[in-house]
DNA sequence: AGATTTTACGCAATCGATTTAGTAAATAAC
DNA sequence: GTTATTTACTAAATCGATTGCGTAAAATCT
């Protein structure tokens, strides 16, 4: 049994192919097809089950309708959350999305976007890293249309959509502040990329203009994993002068601070309070609702994708942009107002 | 600037088309081809940063190394993790995945099929329904390569990768059955789908064979949601003769009923052991982790994909396939022991 | 030297859909 | 009764890579 192309239609109905491709895409009246015509080539693609071949289409017309979206890890609800709003928008404009997952793994990384570009996508969408830029070169020698959200590289000129990442920091710390702390610490991510550095900032910022001294052995550096929050909220609380708030600048770290100031015998915010970047489920599930910076997720999916393909139809003509959103303060339980 | 073609190394290195693709292809030996030509093939080819078109060679193959992989809801972590996999051991065999999310809009399921039916996707994975039986036909009319995982239609004959749903139904309530429990709830999901049924059959098993009454009343079944698990826990504590344990059929339920125990005051395991069915990041998170009977994700994944490359390749030729896999309980904190 | 084999390639069809540039036949206009 | 126009299509090139079949030229054999 033959699959159903256009030839075998045609064939049948004793017309041509191009007679039979107009009138499935819907052009035979601009092509002067009878209407008899029309119905009898529709009727025999139905009753042939004709499907078209994307990837014939796509060859002649030099456009796949595909995207490929690259993230470092989609068990992240944050990525996952993103990936899912990103393969919907896109699906609603009729493109497909090749989703790819590197784990952290630059090899993969580079597997990926060699494979997205012999499939020739339409254009790719990558939270990139410092150390991607060998592999980013390689779709911008292309000249592929990239958009890049979630991350800056500096290095790198393109389209980014980003949120205000100082300025989340800086509001989630004047509020533990405005609360009565002084005693704030800061537990980040990786030290050089351009989120984490922000988020320093913001925090530096604010202490600053509360007149609070920026102490060292508050800020613990390290990478944006569960255990890095685990091991440095011990950290903390072991100090002879130990903050009575912490700042964790994402989802995981958030969450090893928290579980690692429980298994210290501590009560979340009675002894300590904690605020961290990043809203997702397990935040509002924990017994003590986590406050949190909340990052617009869907906004930052749907921009991207706007820009991404304003780019890929060329109707958008100006240089690179860089799009800011902001964040939201989502006060829940888990900081204490001190005395 | 053009982009490179075989025809366009071609012409440069004054050999043809097919000297020059079957050198790229390293097939020149084959062809006798001397390895001075080879090299200048190559080196051009390098020179010229030739990328070759998949879709080009797809149509000429009529195979696309594509797999689509359709899922209810991505951000359910059981579907991420599984989703994961996949695309991981997929990636490894050469294979590029389209990942589908329907959030349990069967139009949208529809759309996606036809999606994948038009790209010529080599295979589909994909966790049914119910109601999809009808987009199902869609892919088994084509005779595209199919392997479900998750869940069973029974009306739909196909390779099907299961876990014991039963059998670990039943060694979770076992293990509440020799901790002293007797009044023990069933928090379910959607009463049609093959999993809730045999987790139910479980449940009922285990109760008969310890000669406990299965009370009706005990017995909630809904859907799969959050909500779901919160309001049946509720009810079920507002009971008179209240369980002493629940069991929740899946990870979102079993949120629910540990949110709708917390806000009613009681303590878990004190006042009501509880033990779900999936295990995931946040039931270890949890300040009492959660005891749970886990499915063994990676190896869910892996064996359809092995089955389905089979399918494709043609290395299998027995019937239709249903594998289930053994699940795990793991013992954490949230079952205590009655006296 | 003539026959045979080996070396080193090329031609052209093919995959399936799209599209430009036509053409034959019917109808209308003058 | 011509010419112009409209109607209703078709042929063939094209997208880029692959492959079965074929062949000229060089090398080897007898």
């Amino acid at each position: 049994m033959q699959i159903t192309t256009l030839q075998t239609i045609a064939n049948l109905v004793h017309y041509s192919r191009s007679t039979v491709s107009r009138v499935l895409n819907d052009q035979w009246n601009e092509h002067g097809i009878s209407e008899a015509t029309a119905e009898l080539v529709i009727a025999k693609a139905k009753e042939l089950n004709y499907i078209k071949n994307e990837g014939a289409s796509s060859l002649r017309a030099k456009k796949t309708f595909t995207i490929g979206v690259i993230v470092r890890d989609i068990t992240n609800p944050f990525y996952t959350q993103l990936v899912k709003f990103v393969e919907n928008a896109l699906y609603t404009k009729g493109y497909t999305v090749i989703i790819c997952n590197t784990g952290y793994d630059l090899e993969k990384e580079n597997g990926h976007i060699n494979v997205l570009l012999r499939r020739r996508v339409d254009g790719i969408i990558l939270s990139p890293n410092q150390k991607s830029i060998d592999n980013i070169s390689l779709i911008k020698d292309r000249n592929v249309p990239l958009a890049f959200f979630d991350c800056k590289i500096d290095e790198i000129e393109a389209d980014y959509i980003l949120v205000d990442n100082e300025a989340g920091t800086s509001e989630a710390v004047n509020h533990l502040i405005s609360k009565g702390h002084k005693k704030i610490a800061y537990i980040g991510g990786d030290p050089f990329e351009s989120n984490n550095r922000l988020r320093y900032e913001g925090y530096k910022k604010s202490l600053s203009k509360a007149a609070l001294p920026i102490r060292e052995h508050y800020v613990k550096h390290s990478n944006y994993t569960f255990k890095h929050g685990y091991e440095a909220s011990k950290e903390l609380i072991r100090l002879n002068d130990a903050p009575t708030a912490f700042f964790a600048a994402n989802n995981r770290i958030v969450l090893g601070a928290y579980k690692g100031i429980i298994d210290c015998g501590l009560h979340i915010p009675e002894d300590v309070s904690i605020i961290g970047f990043d809203d997702f489920e397990t935040a509002i599930m924990l017994p003590i609702r986590l406050t949190v910076v909340c990052q617009p997720i869907e906004e930052i999916a749907l921009c991207t994708v706007d820009l991404l393909l304003s780019r890929i139809n060329n109707t958008n003509t100006q240089s690179f942009v860089t799009k800011i959103l902001k964040t939201e303060l989502i006060l829940r339980q888990s900081i204490k107002g001190l005395a």
